[in-house]
Order: C-alpha cells, then structure tokens, then sequence
DNA sequence: ATCAAAAATTGACCACGGTCAATAATAAAT
DNA sequence: ATTTATTATTGACCGTGGTCAATTTTTGAT
C-alpha cells in the first residue's frame, strides 16, 4: 500500500534545494524563477512540480528552514527578563522576517495552517515562535492577570504589527525595535 | 504641462470597472480575470492596464470601496463605550475583510503605503479605520495610561492576529469574536 | 535473467498577467 | 476646415507558473 520512495528521488530533490539556495544567494527569494532552478539543476521543469506542489512550497521549506535556526538561536538564548531583552532576544527572528519584502509576504500568508492535517514549515515556525515567547513569559517579570499564552499571543501581534509599519511610509518615522517596544511596554506590564 | 483628460477616458474606465463588479458578483474576487474583464467591457487588453497599473491596483480600488462603506457605517454608529460594543460596530468591517481570503491577503499586503506620495485605496481605509478607533479611545471607558493612538494601534493588531487566527487550523477553536474580545480586554481594560 | 507493476522524469503545452510599438481618436491652434 | 500635437486604444507578443500524457527508470516477484 505505501509507495516505496527510490534513491533517485532523494537525490533530485537535494538537487533542486541546492539549486534553489544558489539562485537564491545570487539574486534574493523574489527573483528566483523555477525555470532557472530546474535549469541549474539540471532536470526538467515537470519535475520540479513532481517534488513541490508550486514554487511557494519550495519557498516555505528554504525560508522556514532559515526561520526554524534564527528560532533555535533565540531559543538556545538566556530567557528574557525586561522587554528590552525579549526584543533583543528576538531581533534576529524579526530581522530575518523582514530581510525582504517578498520573504514577509510569504511569511505572513502561510503563518496560518490551511489544515490540521498540513501544517507547512511556516504555520509550524509560528507555532514554534509562540511556544518559545510563552515559556518566557511564565518567568519572566510581566503582568499576572492573564496567561502566558495569551501574553504571547499578543507578543506576535505586535511583532507582526511593528514588521508591517516598517514597510509602511506613513508611519516610517519611528524604527521597528522602538515602536515595539512601546507596544510591549505597553501589553507586557501595564500601568494601573 | 498638465495632460487634458479626453471624455472618453472617463467612459472606458467606467466599462472597466462596471465589468469588473460584474465579473465579481458572479465569482467572487478570487475568481476574477482580467481577459474576462476587459471583454465584458468590450475593450482590449492593454486599455486595462493604460487605466490601472497592474491587477491588484483594480482589486486595491474595488475592495477599498466597499471597505470604505463599511468604515463609513461604523463611523455613523454611536460611539461605541464597552469592548462588546467596539466589536460589534466593527464587525461589518472585518467581516469583509475575511470575506474571502483572496480579499483578506491582499488587504494585509496592500495595508501600507509603499510611499507617502502613493497611499493607495487600502492603506486609506487601514488609516481611517485607525483614526475612527482612535476617536472612540478618547471617550470611552478604557485604561487611561496611554494615549489613545497607542490604543487604536493596538485594536487594529489584535483584530489581524484575529483575522489571521481565523484561516489558521492550529487555532480554530474559537470564533473571531470571541478571540478578539478576549484580547482586547486584555489589552484595552487590564486588571491591575 | 525476465517481466510486470509502480514510480519518476520529461517537455510540449496551457493560463494568465503584463508590455509596447503601431494605430486611431481627440483636442488645440491656425 | 485643416493641420498638428497630444492622448487613448489596440492586439500580437512575452515571461513565468503550472499541467499532463507519454516515456524511462526502478523495484520486486518468479
């Protein structure tokens, strides 16, 4: 019943991922044309389709791979205490999220998962992120009225909130750490 | 040095647009063509896109429109006091929104200005909607420790992740009102 | 080793958004 | 009314993502 996967296969795919990240570094995420990566991986074009559903498939797994290790650095991280550190602890995640236009894009249109049952590499950084914030908020010195997991709820929020205004000219006077710092301050530890 | 304006532009761009509403009230945003567009106008391809830079700018102009009226209907409503209330008088606002998610995505991609000299259609409403909320924020009976500008930023991030959350599988439990409503009174009248 | 079934690959082909040099229609000047 | 300059329209053409019937390769059974 199951399909046995022949060796060829992997080693194809490992060719496109190859030829997909030397486009990539040549050019950025937004100029890479599957023509020129079946071309540098030397197959056919069908093929690629055959090992990807579209070509945003095949950009889900490159960036949430690079996505999944700014993740695992700022998990490997002290655990932040004050919302200066949060932001630090988390600048690379953020600055990778925003290294160009296209990658946030993408990003936030696969940040949900279609399904339960396909939850692609982006939907499941997110989870991830999420996860990450709401472990630190459980010891960290922030408000206690409502769940780390709400806390970390709104954490994403307002780091997506602050990454969209930084493309954003009308609202471009302020930087991304500071405006979201406000709004941390303002979520984290509120005033009564 | 300004270029006269013939009568018959204005006429073709009608065409255009009426066509579109038609091809839309038929399928759906998602499902409009531009071929299918410009012959229901009985004009040629490339008068379309002498009359809109590109297919999204036609669907950033549609879609602003009717987002504008909902915007206009919540502003004529009175001004709401409660968080209930704030979510009911905008609920026809974001029902749009995520009316389809063809509409959702591209609202999310076009809700900043690229320039300050081009604010387009959806980045209007994203600052309208800001400023309406931003009004009520003054008056009604919310935590007073930050300005009501900080307030409205923040009902209009919640309300995305909510937005979001409610094409997300991982999270589908709870309906959109109900997850807003529990952010922003987190965010809006927290607990000291 | 041979063969049948399953899996992978191929490339011609399609769909659709977008371009642009050529052409037609309009407005302004005389 | 004619001419000229400006503006609008046209449609053949292109770029690029994606499809699929036909072909080749691999696997496993005998």
């Amino acid at each position: 019943m199951q399909k046995t996967i022949q060796k060829r296969t992997l080693k194809t795919r490992a060719k496109l991922i190859a030829a997909s990240e030397e486009v990539i570094a040549k050019g950025g995420y937004e100029a890479l044309r599957v023509e020129d990566v079946v071309q540098a991986a030397g197959v056919a074009k069908g093929t690629f389709f055959a090992h990807f559903r579209d070509k945003d498939a095949l950009m889900e797994i490159l960036i949430g791979e690079t996505l999944d290790a700014c993740l695992t650095q700022a998990e490997g991280s002290d655990a932040p205490q004050t919302v200066r550190e949060l932001i630090a602890t988390l600048e690379p995640v953020h600055q990778f999220m925003t290294s160009e236009r296209y990658v946030f894009d993408l990003i936030i249109r696969y940040s949900g998962a279609a399904a339960i049952a396909e939850i692609g590499p982006i939907a499941h950084c997110f989870e991830r992120y999420f996860r990450i914030v709401e472990g630190w908020m459980a010891t960290a010195n922030m408000r206690q009225d409502i769940t780390p997991e709400l806390l970390a709820e709104g954490v994403q929020a307002f780091a997506i909130q602050s990454m969209s205004l930084k493309y954003c000219a009308l609202h471009g006077a302020q930087s991304f750490s500071d405006r979201l710092e406000v709004y941390l301050n303002a979520w984290l530890t509120p005033a009564a």
